[in-house]
DNA sequence: TTAATAATTGAATAGTTGTTCAACTGAACA
DNA sequence: TGTTCAGTTGAACAACTATTCAATTATTAA
């Protein structure tokens, strides 16, 4: 049989259904906070995260640690610097980026909790 | 030019470059901490877990809640439930999806007040 | 048994996304 | 000026992923 696509007209548990949809706020910050999430959803923007929580680094240094191309990192922190995860500062050649505030550390730090005390 | 594409032998700040490598653990932390990241980080899912901060719920009100399929929900469930993000219960022809643990909730308020107080 | 309801599942598709490659910009230095 | 170093950028490609559609399972009720 076909499944019904749109929302249909009644709940099964009216009351509970109707304080659910009040918990989804609006749309716009629903947006926001999924991509927050999606940022620290893939490996290498994670530790590029990870790399920068003690301390701020070159886009050069990033690479190595995380052990991919510049082109790659670069291609990321360019994300993250529109997200603002990140930081930059230009010295002569060099950029270093550093993470734009603790809310991204603490975010790793919960997270971290949540997997290993699965 | 091309790029180089492996890791280089020096780093440009060596000290700050090998605490950085300390900081990103093992693969398997890694790995695991970016997918709870990239389960957050889809809007439909997110949807299914603020509608499920307050209140387990059947199956079709989360559709409704959520505007989505029945299918589509179902599909996300699946994934959830194996990253651990809810459980359920069984109760005649109705399934009852809730959050796995607090965790998930801590996680969802503190990417909030990122998104807000940016 | 038959019918209806609730949810799950598989296949296919369309859209997204991360990396690579190559070229390019800007700054420092000979 | 010309060269090198550090980083950025655009295009192309491959891999992944979320949704849809259709079929299927399981449970309840007639």
């Amino acid at each position: 049989m076909k499944n019904s696509v749109g929302a249909p007209a009644v709940f099964v548990d009216r009351h509970e259904a109707l304080e659910a949809r009040k918990a989804i706020h609006g749309d716009a910050t629903l947006r926001g906070l999924s991509e927050t999430f999606k940022v620290l959803g893939d490996p290498t923007r994670l530790k590029i995260c990870l790399a920068l929580s003690h301390h701020e680094l070159c886009v050069s240094d990033l690479a190595a640690v995380a052990a991919m191309s510049e082109s790659a990192v670069s291609h990321q922190l360019r994300i993250m610097k529109t997200m603002r995860l990140v930081r930059y500062r230009k010295e002569g050649k060099k950029t270093y980026y550093m993470l734009d505030d603790n809310h991204i550390e603490q975010l790793i730090a919960l997270g971290m909790r949540h997997v290993s005390e699965g």
